[in-house]
DNA sequence: AATGAAAGTGTTTATCC
DNA sequence: GGATAAACACTTTCATT
């Protein structure tokens, strides 16, 4: 665990990140000219936020489904007795699986995965059916693709 | 729909996606240096990959914790009958629910919520609870965070 | 913390292969 | 489709407040 400064969410920082959100790539001059600081300002609070861990990175949002992977599914993995740790590693390691979060409930597991066609499926679950009992969702439309959350309460 | 140009994913445009994917702010003359090109022909190529729809945009990844919601569950949804578009429609309104698929099976929706705290959880059900069955997993632990899939055979 | 200006670096355009 | 080079834009540093 990393020691977490604090840093200010003021409406500088939240027009700041709010533009990011949308898209990483805005420049520090578009983005001081939204604020009305200086480059080199908006330079250091972003600096701060990135390390106060609010900013995590940056990343290019790519389609799956123009990489090949035209279907997608949720699985809920209830691991048998005695096999949470195995089902855990198995996870971890199958690449189709690009999101996993463990959740309370019978369901130890959640996980999301991509899929090239349903026949992949078996590719994915058929390793865990000796540690687990699992639930397939497919996924036929992203009814709210993922955003971000308002501020709580300022 | 808009029109899709194909893009060949060769090497080099994989390397730039892999690039991207890891930081989306990575310079033209970074990439340039991974791929044996000059900065203009990767520019080139992000434009035909922007345009194709392989790269859907660039986000910069913020911290819902640090945004003040320290917990997210999974809520899976039940329509009651005749309550399909209207339970849609009131998932769509709520800003804490910052993803949601239309899934096969008896759970139309799956959805991710980030919250406050628990108490939380009631602002987001109850309006739910007179048009569905809801089922709540509690995030413990992102097992796998959100990565990218492989590349397909190629 | 923020600014402004200069120095450094990255990006874009134009031309050619 | 890619390279080079010049023009342009952006970012970073630094002295100052």
């Amino acid at each position: 665990m990393s020691f977490v400064r604090k840093v200010t969410l003021d409406g500088p920082n939240r027009t700041i990140l709010g533009a990011l959100m949308a898209d990483a790539r805005t420049s520090l001059r578009t983005l001081a000219d939204k604020v009305g600081l200086s480059a080199p300002a908006v330079r250091e609070r972003i600096r701060q936020m990135e390390e106060a861990g609010v900013i995590q990175g940056y990343a290019a949002d790519v389609s799956w489904a123009a990489l090949g992977y035209g279907l997608q599914a949720i699985v809920r993995i209830e691991p048998l007795p005695g096999k949470l740790r195995e089902v855990e590693r198995t996870l971890q390691d199958m690449p189709q699986i690009v999101q996993c979060d463990g959740v309370t409930g019978d369901d130890c597991f959640i996980a999301r995965v991509v899929l090239r066609d349903v026949a992949d499926l078996d590719v994915v679950l058929d390793p865990l059916h000796v540690l687990a009992r699992t639930s397939t969702a497919v996924i036929k439309k992203a009814t709210i693709p993922l955003r971000a959350p308002p501020y709580p309460d300022s």
